[in-house]
DNA sequence: CAGCAGCGACTTTTT
DNA sequence: GTCGCTGCTG
């Protein structure tokens, strides 16, 4: 297809063929995009919106453009601002969750739930659930709060509500229990003036369907709703537009069946099909040329995704170069496929001048990257990696957080218990039942409660700890958020009660390093501002919803480039990767029992499902992709034995003339030949072991629990402020929260500020600052 | 009420 | 092999 040149056209509309160009003509109505992958759709769907503003003169506030993954939002949203600058940050560009929450946390009134309800994360709503099965009187081993956990945000994932599902007329024993549960467990989130995940979808269109006029005012305002990612929408999602939409009807939806991976979240590929059904009249466009890969890799995707038995075919082709054969490569051990991975990056970026970042490696499951991150780091090789164990979800975080959630909403049990206990302070389950039954006469206002029973029951304990409390919260509007989070380990005693650990167990270091890490992302979050009570509500949203601190500001940073990448290699899942692409890609334990997963050899669906998760990954590939498995892997609940993994079925059909298969020598015959030889061998290929303990002293805890308690704003005042003009690379610095480093990058960015690289004594991984408000000074 | 031993779950993928 | 929860003990 021959790219309109015309050079006479807009800078936004130039680079997209004539089929491309008419999809972002495409002014009202609605309309539907259908295409292969690397086809363009999400360049589409940012030109359009460029479009919109620039020519048909749509305000940016009243476009709204919607997807499900955080990673997808961050793409569209960096395309959008580096094309439209400024104007494009006012496009409300986010993912379902976090557009339902912004809405919600505006009318959550009218719901009956406080303004400042709380975001329960899974393990808050399985605590929850646990309290409604003990309840209830339920079997908690039969039926585990994980169980009705999934059921109950499937059923919310498909607009069922408590009531809903207590209505069905002939349920069986097992739905008539789950509705219960369902029934008891929504209200016990009511009382604690709290929301599940599912509840910031359930919620948003309950408000809409029980407030017509404020749908109105919503339908009345956005002009255009665009959905990225369509095939990844569940149902309640799709409602959720086509109500947002039912007026103007701007709709454009795009979407790529074989890159459906969320089926397991209700998301559903047939809800393209029910879009040609639910507006007849949409315009439906399907684009077919590939711009990113290569013909080996766009070869190599087919002929994995084509043996998919339910799949409609699809055409899909590009002008690229045939480019560099797929390199396979078989290892005998996860510890040599990290190895070949380690030594191929490093030969990448010295020989063929690829930078860390233009590499990605790809794996079906967050554990796989321990591996991985372990011989990076041993290597110096610099990386990325989201939402591995996600960093909010970790006990320490969510504990120091917790005294922040209760300040903002004294309703929340979840939290205050929490608070309570950690450390624990001679107040247990009793005093906190007495608490709870003393709050009802507050309309279950906890701190309010915990007052009564402390002054009326004389409770000293409570007393202590509301002392605390009411500290913190005197501290909200007159310190900087980093500080309160210092306050609160300090007054809380939870610092103090980590230190005490250390002495006889040094493994809490990376707790207390995880505290600083948060400690530094709220001085990011804030930097120097008086924190208040917005602010404070608006880091725990974005910590509910695992956003990165700051990873829309460095897209921004990159604006140039069009597409963000952070520094370093890049590391992430196979379902996170959706939407990316990478010059580089690996991708890792292509093996059975990983890619596809063991729990989805069963079933079909389940099964063409991981085949497809198999060909995103492939997909986003646009010069080399490397293809890696271990036929041998430790599962550590399988016990010590190793179980000898085939490469992964969906290889079976790559076209030989387009793969070198570089695999280890020595193979599954050696190694049920001599399993013992093998495992000593495997044994002293781990140097790897965790044992921090050694080398992380308890001096180390020490000295970072120091650094938290800012030790080093006192030692800033010895040295003299750096000045601009002596800005150097390698030159030393101390940073008044982070202490000790070496000034790595010089970034110039505009002429008000700089862009500094530093790594600092106490991180692994260097830090970006901006020297306008990091103010450092000179050692 | 806190500490500790013993037990089971954990490793599928996201918000 | 580790984490976190449960239930027992002091
Ligand atoms: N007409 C074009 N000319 C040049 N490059 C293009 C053109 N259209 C798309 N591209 C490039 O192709 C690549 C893939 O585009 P994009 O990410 O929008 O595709 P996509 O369809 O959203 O892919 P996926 O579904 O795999 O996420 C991008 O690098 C984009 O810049």
């Amino acid at each position: 297809m021959e790219p309109a040149k015309d050079s006479s056209l807009p800078y936004y509309l130039r680079d997209l063929n004539s089929v491309q160009l008419k999809a972002v003509y495409h002014y009202q109505g609605p309309l539907l995009v259908v295409a292969g992958a690397g086809s363009g759709k999400t360049r589409v769907l940012t030109r359009r919106i460029v479009h919109l503003i620039k020519h048909y003169k749509v305000e940016p506030k009243k476009i709204m453009a919607v997807t499900f993954t955080n990673k997808a939002t961050n793409e569209m949203y960096s395309r959008v601002v580096s094309l439209l600058g400024e104007i494009g940050k006012l496009v409300h560009i986010s993912t379902f969750h976090s557009a339902g929450l912004t809405i919600l946390r505006r009318h959550a009134h009218l719901l009956g739930y406080p303004k400042n309800f709380a975001v329960y994360d899974e393990k808050d709503s399985y605590s929850v659930l646990k309290a409604t099965l003990a309840e209830l009187n339920i079997d908690q081993k039969k039926y585990t709060p994980k169980y009705f956990y999934s059921i109950i945000s499937y059923q919310k994932n498909e607009c069922i509500t408590p009531s809903d599902a207590s209505s069905k007329k002939h349920p069986s024993y097992i739905s008539l229990i789950v509705s219960q549960v369902y029934s008891r467990y929504q209200e016990k989130l009511f009382k604690s003036g709290a929301m599940d995940f599912g509840d910031l979808q359930l919620n948003w269109w309950l408000l809409f369907k029980k407030h017509k006029d404020l749908l109105e005012r919503y339908q009345e305002f956005f002009e255009h709703i665009l959905v990225d990612e369509f095939q990844d929408t569940n149902k309640i999602q799709y409602e959720l537009v086509k109500m947002l939409t039912a007026k103007k009807r701007n709709l454009m939806v795009v979407g790529d069946e074989d890159q459906s991976i969320y089926s397991f979240r209700g998301a559903r590929v047939t809800h393209i099909l029910d879009f040609e059904k639910d507006f007849p009249d949409a315009t439906v466009i399907k684009l077919e040329q590939n711009y990113r890969s290569t013909k080996r890799i766009l070869r190599a995707a087919h002929s994995v995704i084509s043996p998919s038995p339910f799949r409609r075919p699809k055409k899909l082709w590009t002008a690229h170069k045939e480019g560099e054969k797929i390199r396979l490569f078989g290892a005998s051990t996860e510890v040599s496929e990290a190895q070949f991975l380690v030594e191929t990056v490093k030969s990448l970026v010295k020989e063929k001048g690829y930078k860390y970042q233009d590499i990605a490696v790809f794996y079906r499951t967050n554990w796989q990257s321990q591996i991985l991150e372990e011989m990076l780091n041993k290597e110096g090789i610099p990386y990325t990696i989201r939402g591995a164990v996600k960093f909010y979800a970790r006990k320490e975080i969510k504990d120091t957080l917790s005294y922040l959630r209760i300040l903002v909403n004294p309703f929340d049990k979840e939290s205050f218990a929490r608070a309570v206990q950690s450390p624990p302070r001679g107040i247990g389950n009793k005093t906190l039942n007495q608490i709870y039954l003393a709050a009802e006469q507050f309309n279950g206002n906890l701190l309010k409660g915990a007052r009564y029973l402390a002054d009326n029951c004389g409770k000293t304990k409570v007393k202590e700890f509301l002392k605390i409390i009411e500290e913190l919260e005197s501290l909200i509007g007159k310190v900087a958020f980093d500080e309160l989070i210092k306050q609160v380990l300090l007054k809380s005693g939870y610092l103090e009660r980590l230190k005490e650990i250390a002495k006889h167990d040094p493994v809490v270091f990376s707790k207390v390093e995880n505290l600083e890490e948060l400690r530094i992302a709220a001085y990011r979050a804030s930097q120097d501002t008086v924190i208040t009570k917005e602010h404070l509500q608006h880091f725990l949203d974005k910590a509910a919803l695992t956003i990165e601190e700051d990873e829309k500001e460095e897209a921004e940073a990159e604006k140039t480039k069009g597409t963000f990448k952070k520094k370093g290699v890049c590391l992430m899942t196979l379902h996170l990767a959706k939407g990316l692409e990478f010059p580089v890609v690996f991708l890792t334990g292509a093996e059975e029992g990983l890619l596809p997963h063991a729990n989805s050899e069963e079933k079909v669906e389940l099964l063409e499902e991981e085949r497809r998760l198999c060909y995103v990954g492939i997909t986003r590939a646009q010069e080399l992709l490397y293809i890696t498995w271990s036929e041998d892997r430790s599962f550590r609940n399988k016990g010590s034995r190793y179980i000898y993994h085939k490469r992964s079925r969906f290889l079976e059909h790559l076209p030989e003339e387009d793969i070198e298969d570089l695999s280890e020598e020595g193979s599954s015959l050696t190694e049920e030949l001599y399993p013992d030889v093998y495992n000593s061998q495997r044994n002293n290929f781990s140097p790897l072991s965790k044992k921090k303990n050694s080398s992380f002293s308890k001096d180390l805890v020490l000295k970072v629990a120091d650094q938290i308690e800012c030790k080093y704003s006192k030692e800033c005042e010895k040295f003299p402020p750096l000045a601009r003009d002596e800005v150097e690379e390698g030159i030393k610095v101390l940073h008044k929260v982070m202490g000790k480093g070496v000034i790595k990058t010089v970034k110039e960015k505009s002429d008000s500020d700089l862009h500094l690289e530093v790594q600092f004594e106490n991180f692994t991984m260097p830090k970006l600052l901006s020297f306008k408000y990091a103010e450092l000074r000179k050692i």
